[in-house]
DNA sequence: ATTTGATTTAGAATAATTCTAAACTATGTT
DNA sequence: AACATAGTTTAGAATTATTCTAAATCAAAT
């Protein structure tokens, strides 16, 4: 049994139906990894993770299932670097913050305005559907989080 | 001979001598490169320019010419989702524009305002040494620039 | 019940990038 | 000038995240 909040569930199987696609068991179970551990997995994390609730699951569904979350709206992919695409479920406008240090990659919320003004430097023949903000460096203090 | 302007080969062998590596033909061949045709070329494309300059360079070597420019600060790496790494030789601040129709990247100005004030949606603890901005859409009336 | 189409699965294939070790080149030292 | 040293280039092998393939499974609809 996947542990997915009844609101998650809803929005699930709403969105894939909205998508024409079907909610499945491996579908549910890799959602419910990623909102259960907001860390920004990769790929291979998310696969141990729900090979531990879900033990039967392959390698290939992970990757379909989170590309069917990510078609369907409700996973985004971060890409940082070389590195192996991770996936966030965060959804509210926020930019990523990537330690240099420990490769962690952290949400940092971002006022709705200013989204809007990045939107505005861009000239009136380009017309964006997504925005991808990403800062690289190094935590100071040893805050860790 | 490799068309660098003596200005940019200036740029190059300084860059190079302050962190201690040497000015090579191919380190030059490859800069000239980046320099004559600002595209965003991937290290494949790079290899096929260079190599009609100077067919004897190696894959290898396109990829580490690449990778030592970007250490000394001369290119940019800009990773678009899973695709291959491409380099930019535009060291002015500026975002770059995906066109998920062409495939194509483009280079848009952002007025250094802005990225003070992007700086300015971090928290105290992160301490960040770059910005990335990437937009992704498509050019509207078949405007291919 | 049967057909149909979607989904899952294991394993093979792909492709960008990195690694390795040998050959080459340039530089500084005697 | 000869030599040692360290940096660079090279071809090809290795790596690795991801995608593909084709068979098996499942679920929905007739």
């Amino acid at each position: 049994m996947n542990c997915l909040k009844q609101m998650d569930r809803g929005a699930l199987s709403d969105a894939l139906d909205h998508f024409g696609q079907r909610t499945t068991p491996q579908r549910e179970t890799v959602f419910s990894v990623l909102l259960n551990q907001r860390d920004h997995p990769t790929a291979d994390e998310v696969y141990a993770r729900t090979k531990s609730q879900m033990p039967t699951i392959s390698m290939a569904t992970v990757y379909n299932c989170l590309e069917t979350l990510v078609s369907c709206g409700l996973v985004k992919q971060v890409n940082i670097e070389r590195e192996p695409t991770r996936y966030c479920p965060n959804l509210s406008p926020h930019a990523h913050f990537h330690c240099r240090e420990t490769g962690r990659v952290y949400d940092v919320p971002v006022p709705s305005g200013m989204m809007q003004e990045l939107a505005g430097v861009l000239p009136g023949e380009y017309e964006a559907d997504s925005v991808e903000l990403v800062f690289r460096g190094h935590l100071s203090k040893g805050k860790t989080k």
